[in-house]
DNA sequence: CGGTATCCTAGTAGATACTG
DNA sequence: CAGTATCTACTAGGATACCG
């Protein structure tokens, strides 16, 4: 048949479908940034570049983020509904990224999360 | 050098600090089913078997589990310290599992997530 | 600027066989 | 019973080059 090895991530990544709740949230915020994305979005609009430098300026090492993989995490978020983006037609192009409404609601979600982790998680601080 | 491929996942796959406690949330709960572990045990303590009976039977696919990727997953949480594990020494070994105070805290932050994904994320019935 | 195309590495899950 | 050992398939993430 010769499948040949597509790069199956280009291919197969988006489309999962979960019947337990708890499922769906664990594929939606699977990803390295996906979070941190959510979380950035918070304060407003951000066009794809501002996303970027923001995730390497807080970040957990201080590497470069492939921008193949921000691409793909963003069309993940958009297709689960969290974020909408917003393309200005523009040369040289302009785009924008922003919560939805179900964006917005996530974000307590985290803030829950982040309280709960504090308390209860060990975590280092980066160095420790 | 001959590194030989030493299945890097049963040396490396625990070792993990993070200093975000939301990194920390989220590789705590990385793994297929490490959330659903800790929801089966929220009813009391459970014998190695019986958590994989249980995973089977309320399965997100009907497959089976590989018993190298539930010990894995066991040890895991109770490398986070949200487990507890007791061996009672006989033969034929008999093993529990039970939640610690830091995984009964986290059962609530599950309830949580599932009530805000039912609302916001979009499921689909297994076979939809 | 906002991505896509390719290639590569490392980790995660499954199958199967075997052990104390 | 409660795992470990081994092997394989698939996928996420990173590096780099390039395009409209």
């Amino acid at each position: 048949m010769s499948i040949q090895r597509v790069d199956a991530a280009t291919t197969t990544e988006l489309i999962r479908p979960h019947g337990c709740p708890v499922m769906a949230f664990q594929a939606m915020i699977s990803g390295k940034y996906k979070i941190r994305i959510l979380w950035d979005l918070k304060d407003g609009p951000r066009r794809y570049s501002e996303i970027r430098a923001g995730l390497l300026s807080g970040a957990t090492g201080t590497r470069e983020i492939a921008p193949r993989v921000l691409s793909r995490e963003l069309k993940a978020l958009a297709e689960a509904g969290m974020i909408a983006r917003k393309d200005y037609g523009l040369v040289p192009p302009k785009v924008e990224y922003r919560l939805t409404e179900a964006g917005k609601g996530f974000i307590p979600i985290i803030a829950v999360i982040r309280d709960w982790g504090e308390r209860h998680l060990a975590t280092r601080p980066p160095g420790g």
